[in-house]
DNA sequence: GGTAGTTTGATGACGCGTCAATAAAACCTA
DNA sequence: TAGGTTTTATTGACGCGTCATCAAACTACC
């Protein structure tokens, strides 16, 4: 039986491109976001959930369940947020223990104010460099991947 | 003349699953670095690096650039690292204001020990789920976004 | 050769995310 | 309904990366 080795040269590069690719994106886009409207990423990822539901609330646990993040993470940003008067926490309605966090006026206006030009930018780095037919293989292989870490022991979040 | 707007739904959700994709790949991947090594991913890609060098030396501004860090996350990163015996200091004899970081026999067998089923966990989590095919379109639009970032103002790193 | 400017690396302060512990409320079950 | 379990959110300590600053040494130009 054929121990595991190294990547090969080919393979090793591949991964290295795909690693690199992610960051100098995340890099070019945070930094303009930030230039453009103060905000992290995480922090632009928080105001957008948020102003996609109604009247601009959601509770904590939604929140963070949409992001992908435990609730610790949120706790902390929200807590820094709402100094910066972006948003507002709120006890919850239906059930005490947990806490709502609403969208400020100024919350709004600086996602809606920098949410053209951000997107703009993911067109300009991302989606304007690739062809319909490159697009749609690299959802699939996107999804494959994604699938395929979920099939597999991968059963965290 | 159109002003920029929100990504359309079709865009926004596949921006989403391409970053999520790479979240849960890091995710996993550094989870089993860490269970099986006592690595971090940012260490063993020192180590890995150092590996690849003759004598398992590298100038400090060399591992840095292979990286794309910077001088200081690496200066903090090794001084952790010589704390914990993977990696030693040495002063560089042609620069004196250089310095040399060497791999110690601890490090390698550290990183010989975890870089097969480190490796062979990118394949199962990678490579093995996609097809011949799949894989040269992905690198070939891997490698285009790379192009157009370089192309566009990213002039960083 | 001397001086200005650049490069290299280290350092400390700070910001953000993770982890463990805590508390309170809701849920479940005997 | 009482007791134990689970869920929800917050908090503080800690680790890591970034930024600004610094010192030392190299380089280039006059």
């Amino acid at each position: 039986m054929a121990r595991p080795q190294r990547l090969d040269e080919r393979q090793r590069l591949m991964w290295k491109a795909y690693r690199d690719l992610y960051q100098e994106l995340s890099a070019v886009l945070e930094d303009q976001l930030l230039r453009d409207s103060g905000l992290s990423g995480s922090e632009y990822a928080v105001l957008v959930e948020l102003s996609h539901a109604p009247d601009g609330v959601l509770r904590a646990r939604e929140l963070g369940s949409e992001l992908g993040w435990d609730r610790s993470r949120l706790s902390h940003l929200v807590g820094r947020m709402e100094k910066r008067r972006l948003v507002v926490r709120e006890e919850c309605e239906e059930d005490a223990r947990g806490s709502m966090v609403r969208l400020t006026d100024a919350g709004r206006a600086t996602v809606d104010g920098v949410a053209p030009e951000h997107s703009e930018a993911i067109r300009r780095y991302f989606f304007n460099a690739l062809s319909t037919d490159e697009l749609e293989t690299f959802a699939t292989v996107v999804d494959r991947l994604r699938d395929n870490l979920a099939q597999q022991g991968v059963t965290e979040r």
